[in-house]
DNA sequence: TAGGCGATGCTCT
DNA sequence: GAGCATCGCCTAG
């Protein structure tokens, strides 16, 4: 499958439009004998002034990259074991970003199997430390330029002109206990390879 | 098949 | 020393 690099003029920066408009687009990975893809199914808004959001305290050495310009690459690890990757927001300095928290895999299946060491389809990419296995994105991923880089970048397949947007629906977000009651989870309706309970993503 | 819970190690207080 | 933007295993039904 071929795929087109998205523009950053295709791209909204305010946070909630961008995690809206993410889904459907499709996330590659590009190793040098392999290539790894999916469709971004689900995503969170961590906007300015969040308390959920690892940026609410202000810059350190773990979130610097969140403060990056929009369509970076924020990569963190979090319980000890799994790794998350965002999508930054708004401006340089504001510490916003989009968590991609399920992919629908479109092409290396073979190779996305082997690192997740399953060969169950609906369980490759889903959730936010899956996604990350899947596509072997790791911390010399954080920081990176989404538009630009070689390795993990931005897409829509290439047949078509702009992102097509789907039916999305929205929910509280998975696994935060600080501003849990705020509405800005946006996943695709009726897509198998969203995560998280069955009540929240009907 | 759905829900509960322990592992796990880093980050920040 | 507490608190995680999670995962996979185990159990119950």
């Amino acid at each position: 499958m071929r795929y087109r690099r998205l523009r950053a003029d295709e791209l909204p920066v305010e946070t909630v439009d961008l995690a809206q408009a993410l889904i459907g687009c499709v996330l590659v990975r590009d190793c040098p004998d392999s290539r790894s893809a999916g469709r971004i199914v689900e995503t969170e808004a961590y906007v300015r002034d969040d308390p959920a959001s690892h940026a609410y305290r202000g810059p350190s050495a773990r979130n610097a990259s969140m403060f990056l310009g929009p369509f970076h690459a924020y990569v963190y690890k979090i319980y000890g074991t799994s790794l998350c990757v965002n999508v930054t927001s708004e401006t340089e300095g504001a510490g916003a970003a989009v968590l991609v928290r399920a992919i629908e895999p479109l092409e290396g299946l073979q190779i996305m199997e082997e690192r997740r060491g399953t060969t169950r389809m609906r369980d490759l990419a889903r959730g936010p430390g899956r996604l990350c296995q899947a596509l072997d994105i790791g911390m010399q991923l954080d920081g990176v330029d989404l538009l630009r880089d070689k390795r993990l970048w931005l897409a829509v397949p290439a047949s078509r002109e702009v992102p097509v947007r789907r039916r999305v629906g929205k929910s509280v977000r998975i696994g935060i206990t600080k501003a849990a009651d705020r509405l800005l989870r946006f996943y695709e309706r009726g897509n198998p390879f969203v995560s998280g309970p069955k009540g929240l993503s009907p």
